[in-house]
DNA sequence: ACAGCCATGTAACTTGTTACATGATTTT
DNA sequence: AAAATCATGTAACAAGTTACATGGCTGT
């Protein structure tokens, strides 16, 4: 919902184009997530069969503007007036594969943590490293860049933590605790494994 | 693409059938993000079409089994040896939005931020409240909730922090540094607004 | 003239997600 | 007998994303 709900806060100051609306994107964002042009017009097309938009007329020059409706408005005021849920629906990509990783016999999960962290530092690294390419330093884009920046470096320090905390964790419950291994040498293919309980019997 | 890849990694164990699958995903997961069954039968079916899984025929109780291909091992095992990257890829939904709403004349940041840090705060709180309400305790259910409760954790550790951080960062900067606020009294509805250089005459 | 950007669009596709239909089995 | 759970599926949709087609304008 972040593109869509981006470039309806714009619309809610005033008319834009297509087009136009990418460049403020990328400017709001520090071009930290380039945004395919054409994702624009669908998104447009998407907030107008919701109500939220209203195409106008194109300009001498063909610039289509698009206004924001009132249902349009109250939607950014609802945005801004909410905050981002992480709950329940959002989940977390890393989170899950280590939760199933952990749980899954024969897989190495300390190797997978540490490509995880690897890559995890590295990032910072980088992030800490790259000033900034883009337009005017000292610019409010360069602004944009840092604050986009700062989240991806506290995200992935946290994600280091994580990783240091639940590498501590797994290390004291041996392999056997998590119930899921399966009965014989990591049968692979052809074989039961994950039955719980009399399902198992229905295939042997 | 966590769902899909989850399964698939189950399935790599041995044959499931969809149900088995749901449940098995609940039992890794700690039941922390439910999944739809329907779901399972699509990625299911997505999979199959991919050359990943195969369909296998129903068993005397009518369980249909699903077993992995040779192409879907080798898509778990690039899988759990290369790290999930959150770079360029994967918008960060908060960054995106304040990014944004902090470009936005007429916004107050400060609340948004406040907002924002109310409810990552008490998302904590609930965090380190809430036991574990599932199955049986000290079994493995509880250990692979207690990773994904933590991963939560941190992460919204980790957004206050950053926070506190652009809060801070956003008061030493006079609004008027990004750069980006409107010539009048917010037109609203019917001005140009957001036009850079000479695409405002075109309106004018 | 030609390369490259500005600008608008379209078509297709991905994963995630839900709502619904249907029947079998199990529990109360 | 009724309610709940098991189990399989279908149909539709949301949001993101990309590839492509098309034309105008601009600078070299």
């Amino acid at each position: 919902m972040s593109v869509r709900q981006s470039l309806l806060a714009i619309l809610d100051q005033g008319p834009c184009y297509g087009y136009q609306l990418r460049s403020e994107f990328d400017r709001r964002t520090g071009s930290t997530w380039p945004l395919n042009v054409g994702q624009i017009y669908n998104t447009l097309e998407r907030l107008e069969r919701d109500g939220l938009v209203e195409r106008g007329d194109a300009d001498e020059k063909g610039h289509v503007y698009w206004r924001i409706t009132d249902a349009g408005s109250a939607e950014v005021a609802s945005w801004l007036t909410s905050p981002v849920v992480r709950s329940g629906a959002t989940r977390d990509e890393l989170a899950i594969k280590l939760a199933v990783a952990a749980t899954l016999p024969g897989v190495d999960v300390a190797a997978v943590i540490q490509t995880q962290r690897t890559a995890s530092l590295q990032r910072m690294r980088s992030l800490e490293s790259t000033p900034y390419a883009g337009a005017e330093p000292g610019g409010p884009e360069e602004l944009a860049w840092s604050l986009v920046a700062d989240s991806m470096t506290f995200a992935a320090e946290a994600e280091v933590r994580w990783l240091d905390h639940i590498e501590k964790r797994l290390a004291l419950h041996p392999r056997h605790a998590l119930g899921l291994e399966l009965a014989t040498e990591r049968p692979k293919r052809g074989r039961p494994s994950l039955v719980k309980g009399d399902a198992q019997a229905a295939i042997l």
